[in-house]
DNA sequence: AGGAGGATTACCATTGAGCGGGAATCCGAA
DNA sequence: TTCGGATTCCCGCTCAATGGTAATCCTCCT
């Protein structure tokens, strides 16, 4: 499925021109957009004049263009990633109110932990989670609290690869981490301090479907130091109680909870 | 533009199908794709299959496919959409802490209200407004607010067209319309009770980019009968002003407010 | 078990959309 | 005015995309 030499398809190109695109990147001209993607010049003038007639790109008056309205919305409109997000928000909101800092919601992709949906942008404290950005599982607590519920064969395979050291605290060994992970399950939350920034530390908890499978990770950001975990935790169980019921959970039924397992 | 009898592009055929998804069908089997997007059946499966390889759509255990989580993120990273929404749901969480319905913020876009964040889902009130949701702008407070601060030219053309009566209260003659909309200006936020649905009202006010133009509406919908207007006009024009500052707005200048009329 | 109906995959001849090099043109800054 | 980059125009080549038909798989239902 490519009609270029280089063999590749237009969604191929597709998917590289909107990468192109990110939260300092918003827009551009034609010119960089092609040399960013790397995309012969007459071949990105005109796969973006064909994006630009079905509103996928839009032009501004200067004639940079950014990714489009339409594309949003279609997006938005059809992805399942809203359902979720509404569904938490309200909850989000509630812990929020309480821990001040910083709260996110994240799922497990393509090995690494995408935050669909963040709230506080306290400047105190470091927080380099962003809405649709990514960071490595083993190095955040939503990360772990996504791995400790995850199939076991997807764990194993997990843990064989390296692992980056982030801080003194980040944990790379596959036996420490499993016996993390163990007692993230027994205990029903994470807490990690500082294994990705030495100032921050993080606390997540599961958000399960309907199907008592880990939909998503619940979590809070705080400075180091002052993490409280004990009066923090039982906020963002509840919480976290609260989503998964509105995504249609029933309640855990003993012994389920690990079944994954 | 068209390796397709139809006189389609790939392009406009990613289009139909991602348009197949909305928030009542997130997944479906490629078949019924094929049924919703009429696309011939060989085509569907061969495109749904380069999209599944980019990731664009998933696969889900079931076989139905549904919109992927790399879509998702590609565009919300790189689009403004994210920003607007960022800068505004801190002080959208005021407003709803307030008035405890329902809040919402809406831009202009296709000569319609499309609705970017929206924040309360108050069983108590008829709200039809939902997130990446069109609504017509001349039945709603976020379109004539929106409108209201449009280019004459605009106005114009749009007020041309014939308008649909949603209730008894909708305002369909353009002279009337015209004057709303200049009142809207002056007075700086829009009150309409029941124009699209009887039992609810909307209360609007514009919110502005760094230069001046208006970005988006900034609305809050109540029962009907309990407006209670001039208490909460205040509360969002706060809100909307700090939005606006967290843009970039520097405040308005005397006059400029209304200059693009 | 058998079979009906739909979903999915396999096959394949046809063809025009996509490709991209090159040159012309436009445009803003020096 | 000159200059460099951005954008558009031109055009022949070619293979990816197309979509019909048919085979296969799968899931209920009898």
């Amino acid at each position: 499925m490519a009609n270029s030499p280089s063999g590749e398809s237009i969604i191929g190109r597709f998917v590289r021109i909107v990468s192109a695109f990110d939260d300092r990147h918003t827009s551009m001209s034609v010119a960089e957009l092609g040399r960013r993607t790397g995309l012969p010049v007459t071949t990105t003038y005109r796969l973006v004049n064909d994006l630009l007639l079905e509103r996928l790109l839009e032009r501004e008056p200067g004639g940079d263009i950014h990714i489009g309205t339409r594309m949003w919305e279609l997006v938005s409109r059809g992805s399942k990633m809203l359902g979720l997000r509404e569904a938490a928000l309200p909850f989000m909101e509630d812990v929020q109110a309480v821990v001040q800092h910083s709260t996110t919601l994240g799922i497990l992709d393509s090995d690494e932990v995408l935050y669909i949906e963040r709230l506080g942008s306290d400047k105190t404290i470091v927080d380099i989670t962003k809405i649709a950005g990514r960071l490595p599982v083993h190095a955040t607590s939503s990360g772990l609290v996504l791995l400790a519920h995850s199939p076991a064969a997807y764990q194993d395979s997990f843990l064989a690869r390296p692992l980056t050291k982030f801080t003194e605290t980040t944990l790379t060994d596959p036996a420490v981490l499993r016996r993390h992970l163990a007692e993230i399950r027994q205990r029903g939350f994470a807490a990690m301090p500082g294994v990705i920034v030495p100032e921050s530390s993080g606390i997540a908890v599961p958000v399960f479907g309907p199907d008592n499978t880990v939909r998503a990770a619940l979590s809070v950001v705080v400075p180091r130091n002052e993490e409280n975990t004990a009066a923090r935790v039982p906020v963002l169980m509840a919480a976290a109680r609260g989503i998964s019921r509105s995504l249609g959970w029933r309640g855990e039924l003993k012994g389920t909870l690990r079944q994954s397992h």
